[in-house]
DNA sequence: AAGTGGTCTAGACCACCTT
DNA sequence: AGGTGGTCTAGACCACTTT
C-alpha cells in the first residue's frame, strides 16, 4: 500500500469512529506491519493528516484523534489579474494615484507590526488603483510601500501594470500576515467600487516583509458580494 | 545538512535572487550532491516549499520559481468556545431557536452543492444561538443540520452546548467548503450581536458534508471588527 | 528508562512529461 | 527517449516526552 492508501484508510477509520475522537491511533511500526509496508510510508500519511489536523502526534505519547479538531482553511490568494481571469473575465487596471505620503499611525503601526522590525521609512509610496473585470469594478487595492526596500521604485512602475506584480518582479519577500476583516465603505471607495456608500465589503489586509524589514503593506476591498472560498 | 537547513538555503537563494523569479532551480540530485546529502532529504525540502507556493514542481520540466506565487493563507478555524478561550475571555452560549424547518431554496441549494450530493431532507434542523465572550457578543452562528446525517439529534442537543461541538462528537464528517464574505447584519442579527443594524459583518460560510451526503451549514456573522488572520 | 515519532541514508523503480 | 520528480524500502540513529 502506498501512501495515499494509507492515508485514505486511517481517515476512513476515523471518520467511520473505529478510531473515535479522543482516542489513540497505532504507532507507526504497527501501521506498518499492517499494511505490509515500510515505516517511513506510515510515517508520510499520518504527517498530512496531521498536517491537515486530523490527527495530534507528540512523541512517546503516540498519534490521538482530536476531539476539536483545529480545522485549517487553505486559501489560495493569487494574483489579483491571475484572479480575475479564472473567472473568464478580461482584467483591466486603472491607476487612482500614487504618491510619497506620511502614513498615519495606524497604518505605519500595522507595517511594523513584527518582533524585531525594522522602521519604516517616513514617506511611504501610496498607491491605490482599481482593478476591473470586463470592465466591472473587482477589488480596490489600496497599498504602502516602503522605499527603503524597494529601491528603484518610482511612479512609472505602477501605470500600467499593477504594484504587487511589480513588487513581486523586482523585490524579495519573505513573509507576512495575511487578515479578512469587513468595512463599511467609504464614500470614495463606493464610488470607486460603483456601489452604495457603507456598502459591507470584504476586506483582505496583507503585510509582506523581507527579513526584519517592512515591505508593503495591501488592503484589498472587493466589490459587494464578492466571497473567497477554498475546499478542506 | 537536514531538510530544514536545505529549505532555508534554498529559500534565502530564491529570496536573495540567486534563483530569480521564472527562473529554474537544480535538480534534486545536484542539490543533493552540492549539501552533502540524500535526494530524499532534498525531496522533503523541496515538497515543503512546494506547498507553500514558492517553487513549482513537474516531472522532467524541473523545478522552478514562479513569477506570480499563489500565496496560501492558512486559516485557523478552531472551535468557537477554545477561540474565545484563546482570547482570555470567558466562553458564553445562548440558544436563541432550534426547530424542524423547510429550508430557503438558496440555504437548500449551497447544502447539496458538491458533486454527486444525496438531497437533504425536507425539514432540516436550524438552531440560531449566540457566542459570548466575557458576556458580550462574540459571533452568532446560525446553523442548518440535515437530521438525515445525523440520527438522534434533537432540541435537547443544543441546551448546554454548541451544535458544533455535538456534531464534532456525535457526527462523522469528512471533508466541505469554507467561504468568507461581507454582509450588512440584518435587524435581528444587529440586535443579538448588540450593533447598529446594516453594520458590515465579516460573514463565514461552512458546508460540511460526510461522503455524498450533507451534514451542516452554518454560517457565522462575527461581531463588527473581528478578524480572521493567519501568517504565512 | 523506554517508547514514540522525526529524520536521514543509499539504493531502487516508476510515472510522467518534455523533447 | 530520456530526464526529472514521486515514491518505496530496510535499516539506523536521534530527539523528545512521558512514565
Amino acid at each position: 500500500m502506498d501512501w495515499r492508501g494509507v492515508r485514505a484508510e486511517v481517515l476512513r477509520r476515523i471518520e467511520a469512529r473505529d478510531y473515535p475522537p479522543g482516542g489513540s491511533i497505532p504507532n507507526e511500526a504497527d501501521l506498518a506491519a499492517e499494511f505490509g509496508c515500510a515505516r517511513a510510508t506510515v510515517n508520510r500519511a499520518l504527517r498530512e493528516l496531521a498536517y491537515a489536523g486530523r490527527i495530534e502526534r507528540r512523541r512517546k505519547a503516540g498519534t490521538r484523534v482530536p476531539i476539536a479538531p483545529v480545522r485549517q482553511a487553505i486559501l489560495a490568494i493569487p494574483i489579483i489579474r491571475a484572479d480575475i481571469a479564472a473567472r473568464g473575465l478580461e482584467p483591466g487596471y486603472r491607476l487612482i494615484s500614487a504618491a510619497l505620503e506620511r502614513p498615519d499611525p495606524a497604518t505605519r503601526a500595522i507595517l511594523e507590526d513584527q518582533p524585531g522590525a525594522e522602521p519604516a521609512a517616513a514617506r511611504l509610496w501610496h498607491v491605490v488603483a482599481l482593478h476591473t473585470g470586463d470592465g466591472a469594478p473587482f477589488v480596490l487595492e489600496d497599498r504602502w510601500i516602503n522605499p527603503d526596500a524597494v529601491p528603484g521604485l518610482g511612479p512609472e512602475s505602477f501605470a500600467a501594470i499593477s504594484a504587487n506584480e511589480w513588487l513581486v518582479a523586482h523585490a524579495g519577500f519573505s513573509s507576512g500576515r495575511i487578515a479578512f476583516g469587513a468595512v463599511s465603505a467609504p464614500a470614495a471607495t463606493a464610488r470607486l467600487l460603483g456601489c452604495a456608500p457603507a456598502a459591507p465589503l470584504l476586506r483582505l489586509t496583507r503585510t509582506t516583509r523581507s527579513g526584519p524589514r517592512p515591505v508593503t503593506l495591501v488592503r484589498l476591498s472587493y466589490a459587494p458580494g464578492h466571497e473567497i472560498a477554498t475546499g478542506f
